[in-house]
DNA sequence: CGTCTGACGATGC
DNA sequence: GGCATCGCCAGAC
């Protein structure tokens, strides 16, 4: 792990989603940030449709607490709803991030 | 090595 | 608060 995570960006950002708990969302940019590049939040997206398929990026939102355009999961709904059923709570259309956005520090 | 793209972010309107 | 534009960084071609 402490020579894979020096590995390189696309790496740290795979480890840091596998550790997102249920019930608890990340931002691209927070999760960009935890990476090492605060500026690559698109790039966390990138990583996220085409490598590490067994990540739960459903997990993982934009900071308007949507989600990402022309998501895969089967539509925004299905998306909303599994997050539901792991206790995340929703404002709307959009995830709490106010309350569901998980830190790493703890 | 140069160029385009992209599951975003911030700012402006 | 939502829509439009620019900007950033890293990966793919």
């Amino acid at each position: 792990m402490n020579e894979a995570q020096n590995k390189n960006f696309v790496y740290r950002v795979t480890a840091i989603v596998a550790e997102i708990p249920s019930g608890r969302v990340m931002t691209y940019g927070q999760i960009a940030t935890l990476a090492g590049s605060p500026r690559a939040a698109r790039i966390v997206g990138g990583i996220a449709h085409f490598g590490a398929p067994d990540l739960p990026w459903h997990r993982v939102v934009n900071k308007t607490g949507g989600m990402a355009r022309g998501y895969s999961f089967g539509g925004p709904t299905a998306q909303r709803t599994l997050l539901e059923s792991e206790d995340v709570t929703f404002k709307n259309d959009r995830v709490d991030i106010d309350k569901c956005l998980w830190n790493p520090h703890e």
